[in-house]
DNA sequence: ACACTTCTATACCGAACGGTATAGAATCGC
DNA sequence: GCGATTCTATACCGTTCGGTATAGAAGTGT
């Protein structure tokens, strides 16, 4: 019965992104879970194990996403559009996991269980900074500059992530996105 | 010797920014001070009550600098810069006290802890939508979107703060301010 | 039927958690 | 000098923390 595996990491996700990791007891996962601690310590070893099992097994699709869409295509607002757009998806369809991602990735950085948030950040970002080094070929007034732009273009979907998080905007909205996008090209004078 | 007082907001806020809110027990705070609970329970009631004292009074320099140079004066450039730039020299001025409101604006919300960093997030925002108000008044192209422009400007700001947190760029560099804001008028290509 | 590996529960470990009852200093108004 | 208030330390409360020793199920290959 190996989907006690996987109903330990259901409930571990969901107890560390509404209550973070440190306000989580090991004990309060396994009772979700309706286990015990020692299936829990067979499985993932130590309570920093579950967290690194479950930021590396569940950010895949993630990644997998952001890879397919930062694949530069000859039009930088079409591609900036579908990784935008990819973010914005695998948020709406796993909103606990990517408040997690969101929540360790500003946390101390002194806990050694983030670094596995912070790995997973660093994959993505170069991603997208390779997809603008790409694009700087066809604009040569962006060369030079694809590390900011990769910084700034994700610093701005997580704002907008984060924003819907809280309630303060429709994540599922074509128009958002699109002026989003365009204010990124832009800039607010358009 | 009221300045016990100090002494534990000065550690307990060294110690939440480090390590984060739910890592630091009472106990490591007052040893870090010299002293012992009874006096940190004497001052603060509880340790929630800590750190909303730690966040009200820190604050204050924030708010007071964000709401002046939030004026607006007639141009709009001129203005975002000056804003940038206060939050910059903030945040230069005391990493850890920004460093420990990001992480925790971005925490999970159920903690009751972080509603005393909501409240400040939430008047500074207003502070800077009504400058964007203001400004379409002269710009007819921004009415409407003030909301949507605060807080992406706010979102701008706390990205390259948070980059420079984890040593990623230089903050007290007048050309990254001037890029970052020419960049948020006039998009990428420019 | 049997050894063997995989999985799970009971019961427990020492340490740390947030918080407090009590009492002794220190400081103040007078 | 003296009562009253403010401040701080010793010692302790019950609970929870992450983690584990032990042993019993459950399934598997032979």
């Amino acid at each position: 019965m190996s989907d006690n595996r996987a109903h330990i990491l259901d409930q571990a996700l969901r107890l560390f992104a509404e209550k973070g990791y440190d306000a989580v007891g090991v004990q309060q996962v396994v009772e979700a879970a309706g286990l015990t601690k020692p299936t829990l310590y067979h499985y993932f070893g130590s309570k920093q194990g579950l967290f690194e099992a479950l930021i590396e097994e569940r950010s895949q699709p993630l990644h997998e996403a952001v890879r397919q869409a930062a694949e530069y295509s000859g039009d930088v607002t079409l591609t900036i559009t579908r990784l935008a757009r990819a973010c914005f998806s695998f948020a709406l369809a796993e909103p606990l996991f990517y408040r997690l991602l969101l929540s360790t990735w500003f946390a101390p950085p002194s806990s050694e269980y983030s670094a596995a948030v912070r790995r997973v950040q660093e994959r993505q970002y170069r991603l997208i900074a390779a997809m603008f080094e790409q694009a700087a070929h066809d604009h040569g007034n962006m060369r030079g500059r694809h590390r900011r732009y990769a910084v700034s273009l994700r610093g701005m979907i997580d704002t907008y992530i984060a924003l819907w998080l809280q309630g303060h905007l429709a994540l599922d909205d074509e128009t958002l996105l699109h002026e989003a996008v365009h204010q990124f090209m832009h800039g607010i004078f358009s």
